[in-house]
DNA sequence: AGCAGTGATGTTTTT
DNA sequence: CATCACTGCT
């Protein structure tokens, strides 16, 4: 029999909790998640229960009775929403999946797909990844540019670096070239004309790149009354996470989206702000307050993270800082080893040591999942990756080039894309530039035709000859002209494959690599039944591996991660290696010319020693040769060279025959 | 004129 | 490894 007790109502509410807020979570944690109103700033060190905060927090509006379709929950990346829609699912119950979650760009591309109307779109708009804006700008460059100036003038990535920094941080042309590109602020003019015609350029093509979902989302809040009185009244509560990496353009959506009361959580860590180069600036979370006439601000410090000698070193990194952080963390009682500096004989020996002792670690009980090898850049895992292969230990690695960022499944997607929408000219460019005897002159009368709508894929068959006498023009229009069964994804991807293998065949040595890559793209297409939504999937949540990760039984399996620091933000593990931890590689040469810049490094070496729960081993190679600098790199990395032995326990590898104990 | 093949060069980090 | 400038070929 129950017994009945007396338990206090809260204010709030008149109705009792399913889940017990109170004694799950600490006391600045439980102050947060029963926020109520207007604005509020969360400030969350490292491993402090930042997604348990907002995943508590989403729990207990949706229990108060709040709709859970008006809760708008901002992530960085599409894995931490999809992590914190299961943990609220499995917290709560299925509430939780009327929720809208995703990042700024696929929330701005669902709400452009109901509004394109209002920003004179057409609904079918493709959106075009950072290397297609840079091959279209390309494209727009060569066509003002007199050949004399063309070789002191910025190329094409340069370009699109230029236009996205400036629109992210709502800056002019002028101000970003003379913040990050001097040398090139003389051709601000021609730069500037570029841009504008590489704007309407997209237009006519109904297309749009990574910044205009931001840039036409924030015109249409501000532009069109109706549209964001529907918006604001459709999300009442919003959240964002990681608020420390958003950048002007995204602050601004957030202001505009704040409706009448203002309900907006932001939550983040200026000390791990390491998004520069997309336009944030660490210290742009503590103007968010400032942007409400009331905020309440919280702060959570707690670690539950990581042992005390993990937080020792993490504080003693990010303390050396140029700029005072506002926080220290602590923790309570979570006492282990010292974290290891490990000197490895070049980068042979660092890769040996890794797979050593990760083999050792799992042989004492550590599974592969609770551990995880962290890089600056991706291909600081190259050397890595061969050891990991030959020892046979399974892993997925994050960051750096993705599979469908590769050439062939990028061709292969272009096909698709015009399928769906055939004014796509950044697809056509694509493709024809992969017809034989095509080249730029070529693509470029074709696609002017398409865009002033004199040549579509209705008349083909008597416009084409009058322009280009090729076969393989005509082949592929007749291709593209083909009515395929829109729902029938995985048919009409095969057709273009085998299409397109014939181009592969002349072109490639490793065909049968890259085959098996579109073989797998084929296998993707199959979880997809439409078009329009496989098309915005592969643009905006691209799957990240080519090795067989949808095959069930592999994903039971365990597996080791491997990682940028960038991709690994907001992970954690039992055991962490931080590898290439050699000064000059990290902070990379590149990155020591200015204090931000290294300060921006010391971050990000912050955010990879704070992933550690347990054990953290930090390895330099040395003896390097830089070709860069033309110097041999020796030393560890200024965040970590002078840090005495109480916070660190320093080794250097040796070679023992039988011996596999590291030897100091 | 326009294309393709060749050899040197440079390279973070993500939506 | 992918891009860029250069050169020779059609």
């Amino acid at each position: 029999m129950k017994k009945l007790r007396l338990k206090k109502k809260t204010s709030l509410t008149t109705r009792e909790y399913s889940v017990d807020y109170k004694t799950s979570l600490n006391e600045e944690q439980y102050k947060a998640v029963m926020h109520n109103k207007g604005a509020a700033l969360v400030l969350a060190g490292a491993g402090s229960g930042k997604t348990r905060t907002l995943v508590y927090r989403v729990s207990r509006l949706i229990e108060d009775g709040i709709d859970p379709r008006s809760i708008l929950l901002l992530t960085f990346t599409r894995k931490a929403s999809a992590e914190m829609l299961s943990r609220i699912t499995s917290l709560l119950d299925t509430r939780a999946g009327k929720i809208t979650t995703g990042t700024f760009h696929s929330f701005a591309l669902k709400m452009l797909k109901q509004y394109y109307k209002q920003i004179g779109f057409s609904q079918e708009f493709s959106i075009i990844d950072q290397q297609d804006a840079a091959d279209t700008i390309d494209l727009i460059r060569g066509r003002h540019l007199p050949p004399s100036i063309k070789k002191r003038f910025p190329k094409k990535n340069t370009l699109q670096k230029i236009l996205s920094l400036s629109t992210n941080k709502r800056e002019s042309t002028l101000a970003t070239l003379e913040e990050y590109y001097p040398k090139y602020v003389e051709y601000e003019d021609q730069i500037n004309t570029i841009f504008i015609d590489y704007h309407k350029y997209k237009k006519v093509a109904n297309v749009m790149d990574y910044d205009d979902l931001l840039l036409y989302l924030l015109e249409l809040l501000k532009e069109n009354p109706d549209a964001r009185k529907q918006i604001t009244s459709m999300y009442k509560h919003i959240m964002v996470d990681e608020y420390q990496d958003t950048n002007r353009i995204q602050h601004e959506i957030i202001l505009l989206l704040g409706g009448v009361d203002n309900n907006i959580m932001a939550v983040g860590d200026d000390a791990q702000s390491i998004y520069s180069f997309r336009g944030a600036d660490h210290q742009n979370i503590f103007f968010f307050p400032e942007s409400f006439e009331k905020c309440e601000i919280y702060k959570i410090e707690q670690n539950y993270r990581s042992t005390e000698q993990i937080l020792d070193l993490s504080n003693e990194v990010i303390n050396k800082a140029a700029f005072k952080y506002e926080k220290k963390l602590f923790s309570r009682d979570r006492i282990g080893d010292k974290p290891y500096l490990v000197a490895a004989n070049r980068e042979r020996q660092q890769s040996e040591f890794v797979v050593q002792q990760i083999l050792e670690l799992r042989e004492q009980g550590i599974e592969l999942e609770n551990i995880a090898v962290l890089f600056r850049s991706s291909y600081h895992a190259f050397d890595l990756e061969i050891d990991l292969n030959k020892s046979n230990i399974p892993y997925v690695k994050f960051g750096g080039m993705k599979f469908i960022e590769t050439a062939h499944i990028k061709d292969l997607i272009s096909y698709m894309r015009l399928l769906f929408n055939p004014k796509d000219v950044v697809a056509w460019q694509r493709v024809l530039m992969l017809v034989d005897g095509v080249g730029p002159a070529t693509t470029r009368k074709i696609i002017d035709n398409i865009s002033d709508n004199r040549l579509n894929i209705s008349n083909y068959k008597d416009v084409l000859p009058t322009l280009n006498k090729n076969v393989g023009i005509t082949n592929l229009f007749k291709l593209v002209a083909k009515n395929f069964d829109p729902t029938d994804i995985t048919y009409a991807a095969s057709e273009l494959a085998f299409y397109y293998k014939e181009y592969m065949d002349e072109k490639y040595d490793n065909v049968n690599k890259r085959w098996r890559d579109i073989e797998t793209f084929l296998q993707i297409t199959d979880q997809y039944n439409d078009l329009p939504t496989f098309l915005n999937d592969m643009a905006l949540d691209p799957p990240i591996n080519s090795l067989d990760e949808l095959e069930p039984e592999s994903k039971e399996d365990e597996y080791l991660t491997i990682s940028t620091i960038h991709s690994a933000k907001g992970l954690e593990w039992k055991v962490v290696f931080l590898i290439w931890a050699t000064e000059g590689k990290f902070p990379s040469a590149k990155s020591t010319h200015t204090i931000d810049s290294v300060e921006e490094e010391r971050r990000l070496f912050y955010v990879a020693v704070t992933r550690a729960k347990d054990n953290l081993y930090i390895v330099y190679p040395f003896g390097i040769f830089d070709r860069e600098s033309g110097m041999v790199l020796s030393e560890p990395s200024r965040f970590i060279a002078d840090i005495s032995d109480e916070f660190l326990e320093k080794f250097i590898l040796t070679e023992d025959e039988e011996d596999e104990e590291i030897d100091d």
